[in-house]
RNA sequence: UGAAUGGGCUUUAA
């Protein structure tokens, strides 16, 4: 059975749905982990439907199948049956807590979600660092200190939520300290560094963080390009984009983005229609750049090939 | 073998 499950597993994180379904129907035995790992594939493929009828299957429901469809449910945008099911499930362990207090705070009802923190039978590291998150994106840099303080321990999560929380309030000097104090650092707080360092103004730092960085992943190539591009330095932000080992649909995003503010709608479109995989951000960075300079026959006719807009 | 937390892009206003 373990076999079995670790192949369903591998088989849906590749997106090969019918493979895992094919493997689950075929399995002479199977155990709620097997029942778990096919209905939250289907979550996660937006295959709802189908979850849900899988769902109505399942001979038994542990606890980690219950938190399981709460985060599915969140994550769809449903936080009512969430919320539903986290009232409804027979026991509930510090995940399920931290899960429901999670899907809150990322839904932005910080409210609500301390509510729930403060209720918590336990709370763990994780459980304080939902609630510094869910803060931190309020750029509430008050509460996402509070919590930070009363936190059991700090972890990179810790750190880089209330780094951008005080990075958001333009306490730059606080977020430098707490940079340069932390114990370890890894790429994704160097990033969110050079992100505060460049919406502050100061790009030759974001620099420097980016230069003195071991492993620099896509998005800290995207973060400095973006920051040359929101300060006007399109010269600079070309250079990256062009030096780049992988452009991605954000990174291309910046750029149509960055043409268009430039005036450029021609080196804009150019890049977007090169793009393999048009997320909405880059079709709504296109249109504007379009509307912006008053392009609009262009711009009706891109408006008519968007997958769907309001 | 399955569940919870952090970084980059677009969206005229304050």
């Amino acid at each position: 059975v373990v076999a079995w499950n670790t192949i369903i597993q591998a088989l849906a994180i590749n997106g090969d749905l019918r493979g895992a379904r094919e493997m689950f129907d075929r399995m002479p035995f199977k155990d709620v982990i097997s029942w778990t790992t096919m209905t939250e594939a289907y979550f996660q493929h937006c295959r709802f439907d189908q979850a849900r009828v899988l769902l109505g299957q399942i001979p038994q429901l542990d606890v980690v199948t219950w938190t399981a469809m709460i985060v599915a449910n969140a994550e769809s945008g449903d936080l009512l049956s969430a919320r539903d099911l986290f009232n409804r499930m027979p026991q509930r362990n510090v995940v399920s807590w931290t899960a429901m207090v999670s899907a809150l705070a990322q839904a932005g009802d910080l409210i609500e979600a301390r509510k729930l923190f403060d209720s918590m039978p336990q709370r763990n590291s994780i459980s304080f660092n939902a609630m510094i998150v869910g803060y931190s994106q309020q750029e509430d840099l008050k509460e996402a200190k509070g919590l930070f303080d009363g936190a059991p321990e700090w972890d990179l999560v810790a750190w880089t939520a209330l780094l951008q929380a005080q990075a958001a309030r333009g306490k730059l000097q606080d977020a430098i300290e707490l940079f340069d104090e932390m114990p370890q650092r890894d790429a994704v707080v160097c990033t969110a560094m050079i992100a505060a360092y460049a919406s502050n103004g100061h790009l030759d730092e974001a620099r420097s963080i980016f230069d003195t960085m071991h492993e620099k992943d896509a998005v800290a190539w995207t973060a400095l390009t973006a920051a040359y591009a929101h300060a006007g330095h399109l010269e600079h932000s070309k250079t990256m984009f062009d030096s780049m080992p992988l452009q991605d649909t954000v990174v291309c995003t910046v750029m149509v983005a960055a043409y268009g503010d430039s005036g450029d709608v021609l080196a804009a479109r150019s890049v977007f229609e090169k793009m393999p995989v048009k997320c909405t951000a880059a079709w709504n960075a296109v249109v504007q750049a379009y509307a912006q300079r008053g392009h609009m026959r262009d711009f009706r006719k891109l408006l008519a090939r968007m997958p769907e807009h309001d």
